[in-house]
DNA sequence: CAGGCTAATGATAGCGCTAACAGTGCAAGC
DNA sequence: GCTTGCACTGTTAGCGCTATCATTAGCCTG
């Protein structure tokens, strides 16, 4: 009883094809595809049969169009190489799974006017919502998007004043804790390694700022710093170690600016020979996975990458029954993990 | 002069809206937003002061459906997180930026039935091209990427029939020259460790089989193997390492199926004191830039990860002149990066 | 000065789909 | 019988844009 597959060459079917094959308005064929509406059993099988057959796919160009919907949920990220995203990624696709909403990534390179771009270019698809990483974005892309329409989210940072809902941890906050903590543990002579940050990423930055002002409260400052950018973030990580301590041998504490250089100063520190965490302590941000692995644990701090996914993802598909109407904040509050790099106190 | 922004509250702006408010029609309002046909000077700006003073965002679904023209290109990959893929989308993304053509990615986690889906979602977007990883997918993703009609790439293999062009290296020979490489080092009993396949990494799979195959043609066979899933790659690499060496202390070699976990098994070896590569060989697979800083190089197999991408965007964007109508091939050659892990023959 | 050309702009008709409403047939209720 | 209600299917009118063709004014050519 199966009808042979038609063969027509190539002109894109649509819902008129389906409609003559099998019979039916193409509403129907509409309905049945779109699980909408009633329809009889016998109608059902006979449309789906036909679709299948013909091989159709439906336009949701035209679809979004009659609609006026979008399933799709816009994340705009600085990069996709950072490991960080990827995590933050997951949780928002997990959220999104059966909420019908599907996101679709842009990677704006931590620069402000490529980002500007990836927001305009996703507006205009119209999508139910959109998330995006941190709260500094050039005048137009804010402007953009308050008149979007749409929820947005902010991300993985609060210290500043978001467009409509932000997500995510105070990075402020973190800096000084972790200051906090080092001190505490007795260490004096703290230098920090980490990315060139005044033009590209405002979270290290205030991290930094944080830390900084932690160390003052006690009376103490930076002796030393050393910045990098681009190459592999491990093998900086050795190099800046390093210079540094070929610099400033005196140095007793190193507080990295992401786990990864972090891992590179561990690793070199230990080929040396050096006592960690007794003769010098190191630590960095972020909570990576990854060093689950290495000969030690690096002292981090998680940035509850996963649970701001979520969240976020939530507010867009409407999950969070806050009683607030837009314009959520909510703040994570990044945990210390002393790991072995940080003296016992 | 400058005319006070509009604070209407929220209806979404249409084209109409900008031809309003300066006095033409939409059609010399969408010329000028696309920079298209003639239009005088004194218009254009009029046109364009409005639009921005309105904050106007074209419409692209409309315009998508009116022009029958999508300048998006669909990226379907099995994962985010592998830093394998992050790489590609590198090449791509670069490739893509000056032809106005934009990657939108999507992640099949490596089910099929999922790729199934995304490729489902992507092409009812009926985007310009879609790039996706693999020759393998279920029987009806094949059917849809051979009629949607517009350029198909897959790309990380090509072991296989392509449903139209494929990008990317032989597995299988990696495999064979990785074998071929180890054993004229002299190593005689070797192990493999690496992810659970059978369901999931085909291309792990046929690097193992062209392993095999060149190893029973030197008259050797792997001594054992060990399998995982999930969890930090790093972790999982000791782990793996430690209980392999403790079943067969006689192994000399342990090749890996990817960087990351081979980077945990030589951290492992060196704190046990083990002489790498004389008394035990180490090889993984992919050239992460990550292992350049980790206290030796690992061993390892480049996968031309940024030169695929670029490829494959290359054939979606019409930039590669090859006087082939569709259904391109294009072989790289992996190249063995013997590292410190291997003895020198 | 008709005829023809160009440059700039406008009018019209869809693109492929869905919302909203309008049937149609049939069984049950009075 | 006629009404009422229900289950199903069809008709109509756009969604916001762009392709295409028509129109207008201005100017040149012979």
């Amino acid at each position: 009883m199966t009808k042979p597959p038609i063969p027509e060459p190539h002109r894109t079917l649509t819902l008129r094809d389906v409609s003559e094959a099998s019979g039916v308005s193409e509403m129907t064929v509409s309905r049945v595809l779109r699980n909408r509406g009633d329809v009889s059993e016998a109608t059902r099988e006979k449309v789906l049969e036909a679709a299948r057959r013909l091989g159709y796919v439906p336009n949701k160009i035209a679809g979004a169009l009659a609609s006026q919907r979008v399933n799709l949920v816009g994340v705009v990220i600085p990069s996709l190489s950072n490991m960080v995203f990827p995590e933050v990624m997951t949780g928002i696709s997990k959220t999104l799974e059966d909420t019908g909403l599907q996101p679709v990534v842009g990677v704006s390179n931590y620069q402000s006017e490529r980002e500007e771009q990836v927001i305009y270019e996703m507006l205009s698809w119209r999508p139910s919502g959109l998330i995006v990483a941190g709260l500094e974005h050039s005048e137009a892309a804010r402007a953009m998007l308050a008149q979007a329409g749409v929820p947005i989210v902010e991300i993985m940072d609060i210290d500043g004043t978001p467009v409509d809902s932000m997500v995510g941890i105070s990075h402020r906050r973190a800096g000084r804790k972790m200051a906090e903590a080092i001190v505490a543990a007795g260490y004096r002579k703290i230098a920090f390694l980490g990315t060139h940050m005044p033009t590209n990423d405002h979270r290290a930055r205030k991290r930094l700022e944080g830390f900084e002002e932690a160390l003052a409260a006690a009376g103490l400052s930076l002796v030393d710093r050393e910045f990098y950018s681009g190459g592999s973030a491990l093998a900086k990580g050795r190099e800046m170690t390093e210079a540094l301590l070929k610099r400033r041998p005196d140095v007793d504490f190193l507080y990295y600016s992401n786990d990864m250089i972090g891992a590179g100063g561990l690793l070199w520190c230990l080929e040396q020979g050096l006592d960690v965490p007794g003769r010098i302590g190191l630590a960095g941000f972020n909570g990576v996975e990854l060093l689950d692995g290495l000969p030690r644990r690096l002292a981090t701090m998680d940035a509850c990458r996963l649970e701001t996914g979520v969240a976020a993802a939530e507010i867009i598909a409407g999950k969070r029954h806050s009683g607030v109407i837009g314009g959520e904040v909510i703040e994570f509050e990044p945990k210390l993990q002393p790991g072995d790099t940080i003296r016992k106190v």
